[in-house]
DNA sequence: CGCTATCTTTTACGCATGTAAAAATGGGAG
DNA sequence: CTCCCATTTTTACATGCGTAAAAGATAGCG
């Protein structure tokens, strides 16, 4: 089974007795030559163990045929669902995925730029880190490059395409469904790192009023130093129930992770948050993490349409590498939630 | 703001007035050049955008600086986080670290291999889908580079570096503890498609064997067809409950994903699992989840030391790197499990 | 069998940088 | 001021493959 190692494509070509051109028209369009030719490097290739160098394949080329993604960090089911989407569709779409994680670290997110730059990537596809993030980096990607702006968008860049979901939607659909069966909500935020968390914010402050409830807020002070967001939930409501405060109230969190660390504070305190009593604790969350089906109660939140996010970022992507003319209006994609009745809320 | 864009090494020698090799000298390390010029090599740096082209630097050296990491899929806190450990450690020692993910697919895999291999990674760091991948990707890569396998190993590859988690000993302790507080636990298995599930499932045997009990295994047919672990470890117990089995016994679970599973059928049950009452239901997972803190009621564990083995998985490859002989022995690295104790066993 | 259209081969150059060897430069010691 | 050593520059070649142009070979057609 070891078959002989060939290292270059002129080494191939003796091998095979086919010249290094016409190899190099095979390897990129099989159909580019003719039947019996193709026929007769394909069998050769059976033969030897050859594999083209993807640095000198890519070195004296317009396009290479990369996407550079670069994601804020991994502990998060929600990015990693949305890298998954994100990957597969570029692949389908032909192209390779490169993908740097910045690890909450804005000096790695920038190395991570440099590095999706010195490849020349056809385009990058960048989840940013929060305001950590420095604006220099995403602006230069964008004079580089085509880029696309996914999951949350820094206000100081108007001017780029950006997908997302549409958090003004899904806040506020889920603020109608708790009004409607419950009292007006309080909302469970977080220190104001991540845009996201700041647009729903507003969104609740804004459906609050339009419905003419008073809008209160807790959490935006991180009691919990381990930075985890399930245990800012937890140690934030605790507080809260430990003063008797919110016991029977609606609570809306940032999202679901927090919202895990708020049912865990209420089973701790004896309360049963549920859509079942009327008047009683209820307890929602936004994102529809792939666990809260299994949280007990079963958490009752706001779904991102995820895939779709990954699927129309490359999309756009593609679109704007195909099309050249860059100079095309900026365009943001907003996808809505949707509403996932379970039993906390 | 708007620094000119220089393109080559050559335009840059031209704009700083310092010629082409000792620039090159000077990014592969700046203390070989004359403190003089490589001020004024900074100096000038600072006036123009300039990124050294990433292919054109690895094309004509023996060592790209690359290491390429597989993993099986992302949607999984457990792979996250051993993602981020080997990125981290491999960021420090200097390496430009390539990841690819497999998403559960074999094909991908290969793919991604091929990937790392035509790109001449100094080394490659995987972690196998199970028995679904193709041995022969494995294989192959063993052959051209250095490289370890990383938390779980096939046993068709006897001769290969290994760094991971010592199953027995892990699955050992959390068994020993449930037998010392309860009745001997009953194990929630999966179906076998991952190796430490084997090793588990293999170690719960002969732990039970050894103190006495008669193993119990459970959860081997795959019953929810979403094919996500939480779902299967609840649709199984929902059926044993339903029919009265194991309401008081102790439940080892594979790990924890399906532990939240088991915790939700017995919530759904009516059952509190717990170590308070004698005699009464308990559920244990194994790996330390990061939400296992999180679960009502928190879940009782064996952690992993995934940051241990992410850690020594890049030592080790570097130190196999550095040393040149690849001859030496293969080498296995087995991290020992540590037993959380919470509220649900 | 000869001609033409179509492939293929030959030849040559390009990509952006690494790297080695020879020639030139510069600075400091005497 | 001169000589020597350390640096730098010049020059040239290498990496592995894309690609264009010209020359040669092949197959299909009449």
């Amino acid at each position: 089974m070891a078959k002989p190692k060939i290292n270059t494509m002129e080494e191939l070509s003796e091998a095979i007795g086919v010249s290094r051109p016409t190899l190099s028209r095979y390897f990129q369009s099989p159909d580019s030559v003719r039947g019996k030719t193709s026929e007769k490097i394909r069998l050769g290739l059976e033969r030897v163990e050859y594999i083209p160098n993807f640095f000198a394949t890519r070195m004296n080329r317009k396009t290479t045929g990369i996407i550079g993604v670069i994601i804020p960090y991994l502990n998060d089911l929600f990015f990693t669902k949305l890298l998954e989407a994100i990957e597969i569709a570029a692949m389908e779409a032909g192209f390779t995925v490169i993908t740097q994680c910045s690890h909450s670290d804005p000096a790695i997110e920038a190395r991570a730029a440099e590095t999706l730059m010195s490849m020349n990537v056809d385009g990058a596809l960048v989840a940013p880190l929060g305001d950590q993030s420095d604006p220099n980096v995403h602006r230069r990607l964008g004079e580089r490059l085509p880029f696309v702006l996914v999951d949350s968008r820094p206000r100081t860049m108007p001017n780029v395409d950006f997908v997302g979901t549409d958090h003004k939607q899904s806040t506020g659909i889920i603020i109608e469904y708790l009004c409607r069966v419950g009292a007006p909500p309080v909302f469970l935020a977080m220190p104001r790192v991540n845009f996201n968390a700041i647009e729903r914010e507003n969104a609740y402050i804004e459906k609050m009023q339009q419905l003419g409830h008073a809008p209160v807020i807790i959490g935006t002070e991180m009691l919990d130093p381990r930075w985890l967001f399930e245990a800012h939930g937890e140690a934030v409501l605790d507080g809260c129930f430990s003063r008797g405060e919110f016991i029977d109230r609606s609570i809306l969190c940032v999202n679901d992770r927090v919202a895990i660390g708020a049912l865990r504070a209420a089973s701790r305190h004896g309360l049963l948050p549920g859509r079942g009593a009327k008047g009683g604790l209820r307890i929602a969350g936004h994102d529809d993490y792939p666990l809260c089906p299994f949280t007990t109660p079963a958490l009752t939140t706001v779904a991102q349409n995820v895939e779709a996010i990954g699927k129309a970022s490359v999309s756009r992507l593609v679109d704007m590498l195909r099309s050249e003319n860059a100079a095309e209006q900026s365009l943001v994609q907003l996808f809505d939630g949707v509403l996932k009745l379970r039993e906390s809320a």
